[in-house]
DNA sequence: AGCACGCCGACT
DNA sequence: GTCGGCGTGCTC
């Protein structure tokens, strides 16, 4: 068989930012494979030109007669493009996508790599001799010459890009002056460091036992040259961030370099400062406000050896470090670690593959392990490393369950508890803190009862049912449909519907109830400025108010040692979103919620309000007991075949037709179940949870198999047979793994 | 980016 | 004519 391979000449290129095809000879098929730098005629000279192997297949997309053979691969020197080309074949496998969708993920910068050195063109002759080159110019009619030199007369030197853009002058006009001596261009490298402006105080803590333990551990296996990923479960207040900066300052000693990411919530310059009070402008720092310059320098600054600790999120993933020693994945239960444009990876799978290729570790961080990790663990594929007691010794915070139903039967209409209310009250009598955190997520839809807290289920998955126009209840896993009651099916009460509270809303009641307060509120709308986010932080941090209200935004990379209290408003609003990971959420933003009290002097205490009191992700957390909350979760994911058990593959179907997408759906399931392959559970055609965006429809197919390799078998089989399929009656089809969203 | 090709005015 | 320079478009 004969096989072609598709190259990309030069990644820095805007104009050569596509693939060219080339057949392999025989006697170079087995070496070929993406990632790999061959040598290649380019072009009408034919002149040779290194490229990157992107993509090997089977077929020809080109006029067969006029595709070129490759000439050779180039051995040896192993090139962080060709690491990171290699990274993105493997996301295109594994997450489906095209390579150019991975490719785009991986090396994100292109368009300003014209700015790679600021090239500039200066003048090398005195004025006099330019006036008389610029007057024999104009006599000769060489326009373009003349226009250079002119601009040049004036403004003795120009940024490259603005005379090949602006003056419209071709590089060879600049080549020729150059060759005559008239003309200078100047390289000069120039970076914009964002962080500059911080100290580099040198501070190191000194860990405390369990840190020690965890810290050997990772370093006896890097030093025997081992590579593994570790999961460092640590409880609120552990002290983690010291064990990763103490494992960074290792492996940076050895010349290695180290990425650490973190959800790009908890992006503080709280957390920024402890990375750069302890290693200096070594660290570089990436976010999504940076502006396209100032990233790119930073991916430069990365490329050539200029720093080695990055911190940043998920896409800080893909910085090209070429000696990569260290990943860490910081709060990696986060659902943020899963990208939602294709590919749709995930950055814990995908460090774990960039690592391997690297020869690098992985450390995975939580006080709240993702059960998908834990279980991980728990099997031997990652090393388990724990840490079960706060920092500096101090207990772990007291928790209530407060029963909002009981609440409400004693006449307390309100979001405050009276627990809740005396507690507040008797804490701001002492000057302490007070966070209330309003657990907002997905609280669209599901629809409960106010008097005795139940909400609509569907019969045949364990998740609730969400709310659509014209009074239907529909579950997005199956495609159930019934009318939304009017009276509890429980209780027959008439409180029941939608569940609403805003942060807003609770701010009003809180001031009315405690007038003497300074109440914070940080949500979407008030950290709308630049920096509203962090100047809220900062004032409560310095305590400019007593208390803070917010959603998660509060609950992530800020140390507040005054707050004493927590109050989490509705605890199991997380629960009935349409998704199997909802009691692992519950569970995550409690427990974190929680783990903000009383971090300093002053023991803390926590108040949960709930209408679910007896529901193990709200008891587990209570008691802070990650091991009780486990047992109970992976039970139910055994018992239903969610992942980790087993592992599920959406396909998405969109198309401007609904009919369109959902006969394209019904053909692929038909295809799906003629295959046969055993143990395969396929759920769908059904709509998605989200039926319509942008006048585009969307269906979905679910597929279940406990080996992740046969799904991504079956996605190969089906991109091979969309392959000849081009238009598939217009309908556009994408995968997710273990989706994150239900979609 | 580099290179060829086609176009244009200038000049032995 | 044809030479040198300029601008455009293509590269599997």
């Amino acid at each position: 068989m004969a096989y072609y391979a598709n190259i990309i000449i030069d990644i820095s290129h805007e104009k050569l930012d596509r693939t060219f095809q080339y057949r392999i000879p025989e006697a170079l098929t087995a070496q070929i494979h993406p990632g790999v730098c061959v040598c290649v005629p380019f072009g009408r000279g034919n002149r040779v030109t290194q490229g990157y192997v992107v993509e090997v297949t089977d077929r020809a997309q080109f006029d067969e007669e006029r595709l070129k053979e490759v000439i050779s691969v180039v051995a040896g020197s192993v090139t962080i493009e060709a690491q990171l080309i290699a990274l993105a074949a493997w996301m295109r496998k594994n997450y489906g996508a095209t390579m150019n969708q991975a490719l785009k993920t991986v090396i994100p910068i292109k368009r300003k790599s014209k700015a790679r050195e600021k090239r500039k063109i200066c003048l090398c002759m005195d004025r006099n001799a330019a006036q008389e080159q610029l007057d024999h110019f104009r006599k000769k009619h060489n326009t373009a010459r003349a226009r250079l030199l002119e601009e040049l007369l004036n403004h003795s030197e120009i940024s490259y890009e603005v005379v090949t853009q602006k003056l419209n002058i071709a590089a060879n006009v600049i080549r020729a002056l150059e060759e005559r001596q008239i003309v200078k261009v100047v390289h000069d490298l120039e970076y914009r460091n964002p962080v500059s402006h911080f100290s580099h105080t040198g501070y190191q803590a000194k860990l405390n036992e369990e840190q020690q333990q965890a810290v050997d551990a990772a370093l006896a296996d890097m030093r025997r040259g081992v590579h593994k990923t570790y999961l460092l479960h640590g409880v609120t207040g552990s002290g983690k961030t010291e064990v990763y900066m103490e494992l960074i300052a290792d492996v940076t000693a050895r010349g290695r370099q180290a990425i650490v990411l973190i959800p790009e919530i908890a992006l503080t310059y709280q957390t920024v400062m402890r990375f750069y009070g302890r290693f200096g402008d070594r660290v570089s720092i990436m976010n999504s406000r940076l502006s396209q310059g100032e990233r790119y320098d930073q991916f430069l600054r990365a490329k050539n050896g200029e720093i080695d600790v990055v911190i940043g999120p998920r896409s800080a993933l893909f910085t090209p470090f070429l000696h990569l020693g260290l990943i860490i994945i910081d709060e990696e239960h986060e659902g943020s670690y899963k990208s939602e444009t294709l590919p749709k990876y995930h950055a814990r799978e995908t460090a774990i593959a960039r690592a391997q290729m690297a020869g690098a570790s992985v450390v995975l961080g939580s006080a709240t392990p993702s059960v998908d990790s834990y279980y991980k663990a728990k099997m031997g594929e990652y090393s388990l490393l724990e840490m079960k007691k706060r920092a500096l010794e101090q207990p772990l915070p007291v928790c209530h369950i407060v029963d909002l139903r009981e609440e409400l039967t004693n006449g307390n209409r309100s979001i405050l508890s009276l627990r809740l209310q005396a507690l507040i009250e008797g804490r701001l009598k002492k000057k302490q803190q007070i966070l209330l955190f309003l657990n907002r997520r997905g609280v669209s839809g599901f629809v409960s009862c106010r008097s005795c807290g139940y909400v609509i289920r569907c019969p045949h998955c364990d998740v609730s049912l969400s709310l659509h126009r014209h009074g239907r209840l529909l579950c997005h896993y199956c495609g159930h449909e019934e009318p939304a009651p009017v009276v509890c099916p429980n209780c027959a009460s008439r409180y029941i519907g939608g569940f609403k509270a805003g942060t807003q809303k609770i701010e009003d009641i809180v001031k009315q109830r405690f007038p003497q307060a300074k109440v914070l509120r940080m949500d979407l709308d008030t950290t709308k400025g630049k920096d509203g986010y962090e100047k809220i932080l900062s004032a409560f941090a310095n305590q400019e108010a007593d208390i803070l209200i917010g959603t998660q935004m509060i609950v992530k990379g800020h140390d507040f040692p005054n707050v004493t209290l927590v109050g989490i408003l509705a605890a199991d609003l997380s629960m009935y979103v349409a998704d199997y990971r909802a009691a692992e959420r519950t569970f995550q933003l409690i427990t974190q919620a929680a783990g903000r009290s009383g971090r300093g002097k002053e023991p803390g205490e926590v108040v949960i309000q709930t209408y679910n009191p007896k529901h193990y992700s709200i008891l587990a957390a209570k008691d802070q007991d990650y091991q009780a909350f486990y047992r109970a979760e992976i039970a139910v994911r055994r018992l239903l075949s969610y992942p980790p058990i087993s592992h599920m593959m959406l396909i998405l179907f969109t198309a401007g037709q609904e009919e369109a997408a959902g006969a394209a759906a019904a053909y692929l399931a038909a295809l799906i179940r003629k295959a046969r392959i055993d143990r395969l559970r396929l759920i769908g055609p059904a709509s998605a949870n989200i039926a319509k965006v942008n006048d585009i429809y969307r269906k979905v197919l679910y597929v279940k198999h406990s080996d992740y390799g046969q799904l991504v078998g079956l996605k190969d089989r089906i991109e091979l047979f969309l392959k000849d399929r081009a238009d598939f009656g217009k309908v556009n089809i994408t995968f997710d793994f273990d989706p994150m969203n239900g979609v």
